[in-house]
Order: C-alpha cells, then sequence, then structure tokens
RNA sequence: GUAGGUAUAGCUCAGUUGGUUAGAGCACCAGAUUGUGGUUCUGGGGGUCGUGGGUUCGAGCCCCAUUACUUACCCCA
C-alpha cells in the first residue's frame, strides 16, 4: 500500500518545525506580553455550536464527522431517510452526525467562555494556538489544517482593546520582520450604509459585493448588486460613499488626508443620518488617531467586510506588502453578541487570529527567516566507538554531560567503521564528535574532533565539559 | 460547485515527426581509505513510464476514460 495523507493537510519534518516554532514563539511570547492567558478546546465540538455563525458558504464548508457505531442504531428505515434527505440539502441530520472539527477559535471560544462564565473574571483575556479544519479545495496558501494564533478580549467594549491588538499585531509582525499593511473598518459603516438604502437585512450581501471591488472593479460590484436585486438607485447610494474610498484611499495616507475622508462622510455623506454609520465612522476615528504603531501601515478601507456572519463592530485584515503571494494572514474584528446564542447576552467581545502556515508562505517566499535557523544542530556533541565496552563508556560519559546541561548523543549501533558515525555527525550538524576507544579510556584523554574546522584535540572529560560550556 | 495544468527511479526533471535494451543530476550502497565526515575518483542497486482501454507493424509520446496531485475562480487564515 502506497502511504498518503488526505488532501489538503500536511506532514512537517525537523527543518519545517525549525521555522514553525520561531513563528509561534513570537506570538506565544508576545500574547503573554500582552497579559493573554492560554486554553485549549477540543478538536471538535457539537455541530450545533458551529453551524450558523459563519455564513452560509462557511457553513458549508465545516467538517462534519460521521456518528459512531452507525450500524448499531436499530431505526435502519429512519437513517436511510435521512441519508436521502441530506443528500438532497445541505441540513445536518442527528441521525447521521452530530460532531465536527472546528472550523475556527473564535466560536469554541465564544462557547467555553458561556460554560465557565461563573469562573472567570470579566474582561478575559484568552490566547489559543491550536489547528482548525476547513473542507475547502486546497491550494497555495489555502489548506485543509492549518494552525491560528487567537488573542481575545470578551466582556470590554472599550476600543483600548482594539487599540492593544493593533500594537500587540504590530510588535509580531515587526519581529517576525515581515512587512505588513493592516486593513480596518467597522461593520457599523456597513450597516449604516444598508440601513440607509432600505434594506439593512441584507447587510451581509452588500458587504460580500463591495469587499470584491479591488478585485473585479466597479462595474463587477454593479453587477453583483443588481444580480442580487439592488435597485439602480440603492446601488448609486451605496457607490457614493465608497467610491472616495477607491479612488483615493487605496494606498498608505498621510492621516491628515484620513482625517479629512472620514470628516466627509461623517458630515457631508449622504450617510450622516444615520446613527449606526456616525457610531462607526466615530470608532474608526478613534482608533485610527490613537493608534500607536512603529512598523506596520494602517489602511482605512471602508469597502472591507470579511465573511465571517458574527462581526458587528471594527473589523481587521492584514497583507504581507512584498512579495507575489499576499493572502491575507491575520484576521479579527469585533463581535457584540456571539455568547448570546449560548445564553449569554450582553458579552461583547474582541479579537484577532494569526494565520501561521500563511506567514510561514510568506516569509519562505521573501526569505524572511533567520539565516542559520534550519542548520541548527539537534545537540552539541556526538560519542563515536567501536565495541560494545566503547559504547557503554560512550554511555556514561554521555550521562555526564547531560547532568551539565550538554546536549548530546551515543552513536546508537555498533559498526568498526567511524566514517559512518562521523558522516552520521555531519549529516545533523552536530558540531563535536567525541571518539571513544579502549586507548582512550585507559589514558582518560578522549580524542575531540571540532566538526567545522576539522581540528582534532585530546582532553580529558573535565576540560571537554569546561570548554562545551563556554560554548567552545 | 466551475475552469485549466501535471503524472517517467526515493527526490527534481530530460526523453526529438511514434522506431533497438527509457536517461541525467541529486540521494542511497560499496570500494579507493580496516581509528575520521563535509572535497575527489571508480563501481553498483534501483522503473509494470499513475491506472484501464483504444489507434498502429510498433506507444513514455497520439485518442478516450479514470484516479491522484496541482493552479485559478468562489470563499477564506
Amino acid at each position: 500500500m502506497k502511504p498518503s495523507i488526505p488532501r489538503g493537510t500536511r506532514d512537517f519534518g525537523p527543518a519545517e518545525m525549525q521555522k514553525r516554532q520561531f513563528i509561534l514563539n513570537i506570538i506565544r511570547k508576545n500574547f503573554e506580553l500582552f497579559g493573554y492567558q492560554a486554553i485549549e478546546t477540543p478538536a471538535m465540538e457539537n455541530i450545533s455550536t458551529l453551524t450558523g455563525k459563519y455564513g452560509e458558504e462557511g457553513d458549508q464548508l465545516i467538517f462534519k464527522i460521521l456518528n459512531s457505531r452507525i450500524h448499531e442504531n436499530k431505526n435502519k428505515d429512519l437513517l436511510k431517510k435521512e441519508f436521502d434527505l441530506s443528500l438532497e440539502s445541505s441540513r445536518n441530520s442527528e441521525e447521521l452526525t452530530e460532531k465536527a472539527l472546528r472550523y475556527d477559535l473564535t466560536v469554541p471560544f465564544a462557547r467555553f467562555v458561556v460554560m465557565n462564565q461563573h469562573q472567570l473574571s470579566f474582561p478575559f483575556k484568552r490566547y489559543q494556538i491550536q489547528p482548525v479544519w476547513r473542507a475547502d479545495r486546497p491550494q497555495k496558501g489555502r489548506y485543509r489544517e492549518f494552525y491560528q494564533c487567537d488573542a481575545d478580549v470578551i466582556g470590554s467594549d472599550s476600543l483600548v482593546n482594539e487599540l492593544e491588538l493593533i500594537s500587540l499585531m504590530d510588535k509580531c509582525f515587526s519581529e517576525l520582520n515581515v512587512q505588513i499593511t493592516l486593513k480596518v473598518n467597522n461593520r457599523k459603516i456597513l450597516a449604516g450604509m444598508a440601513e440607509v438604502v432600505g434594506a439593512a437585512d441584507r447587510m451581509m450581501d452588500i458587504a460580500v459585493a463591495i469587499d470584491k471591488i479591488d478585485k473585479i472593479g466597479p462595474n463587477g460590484v454593479h453587477k453583483e448588486l443588481s444580480d442580487k436585486g439592488f435597485t439602480l438607485e440603492q446601488i448609486q447610494l451605496l457607490f457614493s460613499a465608497f467610491f472616495i474610498q477607491t479612488t483615493d484611499f487605496k494606498d498608505f495616507e498621510p492621516l491628515a488626508n484620513i482625517k479629512e475622508k472620514l470628516n466627509y462622510l461623517k458630515e457631508e455623506s449622504k450617510y450622516k443620518g444615520s446613527l449606526v454609520f456616525q457610531k462607526g465612522i466615530e470608532e474608526l476615528e478613534y482608533i485610527m488617531y490613537n493608534s500607536n504603531v512603529s512598523h506596520l501601515k494602517f489602511e482605512l478601507d471602508i469597502s472591507l467586510a470579511r465573511g465571517l456572519n458574527y462581526y458587528t463592530g471594527t473589523i481587521f485584515e492584514v497583507k504581507a506588502n512584498a512579495g507575489t503571494f499576499t493572502p491575507s494572514i491575520l484576521g479579527g474584528g469585533r463581535y457584540d453578541d456571539l455568547t448570546g446564542i449560548f445564553g449569554l447576552p450582553n458579552m461583547s467581545g474582541v479579537g484577532i487570529s494569526f494565520g501561521v502556515d500563511r506567514i510561514y508562505d510568506v516569509m519562505e517566499e521573501l526569505n524572511l527567516f533567520p539565516e542559520n535557523i534550519s542548520k541548527t544542530a539537534s545537540c552539541k556533541l556526538l560519542f563515536s566507538h567501536f565495541d560494545l565496552e566503547t559504547q557503554n563508556h560512550s554511555l556514561a560519559l554521555a550521562a555526564q554531560l547531560r547532568t551539565n546541561n550538554i546536549s548530546c548523543e551515543v552513536y546508537p549501533d555498533i559498526t568498526k567503521k567511524l566514517g559512518k558515525q562521523f558522516d552520521y555527525a555531519n549529516k545533523k550538524n552536530i558540531p563535536f564528535v567525541c571518539t571513544v576507544g579502549s586507548n582512550e579510556i585507559t589514558s582518560g584523554e578522549y580524542s575531540v574532533k571540532n566538526m567545522q574546522s576539522g581540528e582534532q584535540e585530546k582532553m580529558t572529560l573535565s576540560l571537554l565539559l569546561e570548554r562545551l560550556k563556554k560554548g567552545q
């Protein structure tokens, strides 16, 4: 049988793991630096926990788990009926499936908060670094299993949380050495537009269409909106707001300029009468004017929508500035009532999610990993030997090195061929090889070879320890 | 769901208008060198050309089907 893994999933070898850990360590360190605490939730959730939170498209991409022991279910007629029904529509049948793999970390977090509300003290700040699964068609930068690194604050509607999250990502990407642009928008602006246009319940339709303006252009958006049944008047009204963005807001601009645009939207646009719209603008203003960032570029983009249903306020999206491959590598936003569905209303939360796998891909393309990262040796020294006696002696020496916190290993097989053992050390980038033969055992002086310089020297164990401790 | 591309050694790929026994580099094993790797030289093992059918005197190459992988759209980290 030919071994294989499901498409869209990957194995990570030692070289890749070095790089992944590099990214994860920076993110984790900063999460903790900003006061977030780690939690974990199960890979699978009850299907009802997940559905209805991500929008129609998202719900389709949830990996469902077939009920186990389905053959033991006595009601075969019902099972067959449910199966036939599920062939025709995407509805979930509890008879067939009641669990699913998590689609993101935010919804399981909301569930966690509701279930543990009496143990937690609010505002609660948590971080979570775990894989999620999406039944997508894989392609470049898109996997069916990938890691998200989430930081969320729940139980506080202060915009200071947004400011903190922005400086958190600023710091992370600065340490990762990735040049990025942060796009910010506010769902209230979109909601206000939908309201003024007279289609408050169709905010997501409008948002998704408008979001595409960079890709398909104004005509494309016009067509998509009219296909969805919006009238010419409605479309023109919508365009009056975001057209400003497409012509003038395209690239990073000085703060003064952004200010001018925001003032226009607030005081002169056709939306100035909408309270929600005004609130959205005010929130955006606060964030734009109070953020203290040193690394990232800001971009106000009122066409930014994001597909997830649960966002209600600020929304974030980050892309790398350089390279040909620039998917979004971070997303996030504020959700005012995600816990409400589970019975805990008035819990506003805001969070961001780093896409490690895409950050990896971007850094790989741009060559941003530190130079020697995958050449890092697994350990400091290898003991080579000739027979059972010298191997045993090596094991004893290894134990002493480890007592002194020096990583080392003993060649596991017994062979007269030193070349093979040196080759092993060479391939694993082990910087020193200590050869233990019967001569060495009697004299107490071991041959230690520096694999980089090729120099070899005889020394006692205590001298060896001293040298290795000094990092020589 | 829609539309393309690819499939030849463990890996990356050549393979001419269809024509003897299908090649290279890397990797692997052995020797030159029985106590020394990374350099060099010599030799060696490795392939049902994704699978099934068709055209042909003859198919790795052409046609059809199928599977896997991959890219783009949709959507998203």
